[in-house]
DNA sequence: TCTTTTTATGAAATCGATTACATTTTATGT
DNA sequence: ACATAAAATGTAATCGATTTCATAAAAAGA
């Protein structure tokens, strides 16, 4: 790999030419940009990202961390910030923190040392604190998940009502002993979903039942057939379900395909995120859609204008109900 | 973020000792030491990698490409890499390169400029130049896909074998109009299974009809299904399909369901690289089982061997027919 | 106590780029 | 043709760490 100092050379220039070259800078000469951009064709001259960063903190690469890539969920999203990104010149890293404290400290310092630009964060779990000392020092929004006391900005969906459709929707087709596949409670949107089914329950007058209420710890199609096989095996059997989310939902599908009970007509069942496999299944499954690729889109774009030292506001977009077969 | 010389400055020192203390060199006084980390705790002290590696050239980073994040095969992969590689101490960044060859070019220049020690190559379009000149004078392996004629060490399985041995299979079950969804032949594993497929229908004296063989562009559900109606609209229609990705298999799947024919009774059908959901589907889908996990541990340790400068060996690892209930 | 050897530390060069400032070259006006 | 303004280029400092080489301090030997 060829330095600016050979291409220097091999052009007859200096180091500091050869940079404006590089950098589209306002005064070089036409003759000179022209010996100077041959040495650089000539010596197959890639400037090193090292070298820029360490002068000007800037890397153009983002990072994006996810719990887990295995989470179709997230698929979506991320196609939509690389478009984005890749269109204003940043290129894009995916971390895949699995939860894990000490793999996001490592993400979290690259940052710092200024490996990155800046993060896209879609990870709940975070030490709060750490967290909170990132931000006061470099780019960083949030995505789905967010701090709710915290400055960070962040775009999402309003999961609250989302999950409250969802229910009126099931309660609305007569089913009134509705059942909730949530996941785990660490996730905001957990919780926020829970509280929108508890509105709903109550706003109809439904009793909300502990024996109806499932938190799963994996967001596996296995999970999701547990639940749904612990559920089935009440006395009293829910006629409804609420998955938080279509992989939990496709798995109590299959749990109630199975034992040969109907769907929707013994059981009506709602996903959550219109993932792909959701139009694969038999029946195919109602679902909330959330604009993923465009949270994507507007994560990078919200990113940057940060990076670039802009204000940026936070957002809650709209989702949408999908009614399909399985209700 | 503090410096090496603030430190240096808060422990009375120079930069070099601190930097001899973070590298646990010889010779530091044990005096000296504890004052050094007593100001590199109280500074919070982080080393910049971009320092270190302008000097050392290591950055103990990996970079992983795949095409597509969306297809679930990488999952398991990924998992296997991570799992490995954080284990020695090693990063890894997941790229995906969408298969554009602007976007490849990006991270193999990652690579150049000593942003990361190594990759671990799972897309099949690269420019064979460029991939050759990268692989030259740094570390490089292949997974999965592999160059037949390039000097690059890969961990793979024997797609043909598999291929074989699932359309053996289907024609054993009584099968013999078998019908071939395939993906792009740019891939090599769409060459070796068709190859595959070839040669058991000939093994028993059956047609190669290429009314009965399709291939897609996309990876996706829509894919399989779109294929599969295609077949069925074929006068002398297949009673059996093997299709070269669980994914398509399922797309597959749907669509004979949805016009009413049994699975395996009228059209049995089997799949490739057992996904997850692959057993959520009704029926259950037989499929190909490649060691996924395994083949990332291996992968990671590979390209961590070569890192440190030893020679390895390419691996081709068993696979396994899994029968469920689609055949 | 005074060399001599060993050990611990510091000063300065280095990696590859960028950029403020200095200097040279070219263009403009009279 | 000459002074002056503007444009083009070069010089050298800089970013944050590592490392060679030189030097100071401590230990060992006489």
């Amino acid at each position: 790999m060829a330095t600016i100092q050979e291409v220097a050379k091999k052009a007859g220039v200096s180091a500091a030419t050869v940079s404006r070259v590089l950098n589209n800078r306002n005064s070089v000469k036409e003759k000179t940009r022209m010996r100077v951009d041959q040495a650089i064709r000539e010596l197959n001259y890639e400037p090193s990202v090292l070298g820029r960063n360490l002068r000007n903190s800037e890397s153009r690469l983002l990072l994006v961390l996810i719990p887990s890539i295995s989470n179709p969920f997230y698929t979506e999203i991320i196609n939509g910030i690389e478009d984005t990104a890749i269109g204003k010149g940043y290129n894009i890293l995916l971390c895949e923190t699995d939860s894990n404290p000490k793999r996001e400290a490592i993400y979290f310092n690259m940052v710092r040392n200024r490996l990155a630009d800046g993060i896209i964060l879609m990870d709940p779990t975070v030490n709060r604190k750490n967290l909170h000392d990132l931000a006061c020092k470099h780019p960083i929004i949030q995505c789905s998940e967010f701090d709710e006391n915290g400055t960070i900005s962040y775009v999402t969906i309003d999961n609250e009502l989302a999950a409250y459709q969802a229910v009126k929707h099931l309660i609305k087709i007569g089913k009134k002993k509705v059942a909730l596949i949530n996941s785990d409670e660490k996730f905001l949107y957990a919780r926020e979903r829970r509280s929108g089914y508890e509105k709903a329950m109550k706003e109809f007058g439904l009793p909300i039942e502990s024996k109806w209420i499932r938190s799963v710890e994996q967001l596996g199609f296995e999970s999701g057939q547990q639940a749904m096989r612990s559920l089935l095996n009440e006395a009293d059997m829910p006629n409804a379900v609420f998955a938080v989310s279509d992989v939990l939902a496709i798995g109590a599908l299959k749990e109630i395909n199975s034992i040969g009970l109907k769907v929707p007509e013994d059981i009506a069942i709602i996903g959550f995120d219109k993932i792909s496999f959701s139009n694969m299944t038999h029946p195919t499954l109602t679902t909330i859609a959330q604009p993923m690729y465009k949270m994507g889109c507007i994560s990078a774009t919200m990113i940057i204008d940060k990076i670039r030292g802009n204000d940026v506001e936070s957002l809650i977009l709209d989702h949408e109900l999908i009614i399909r077969e399985s209700t």
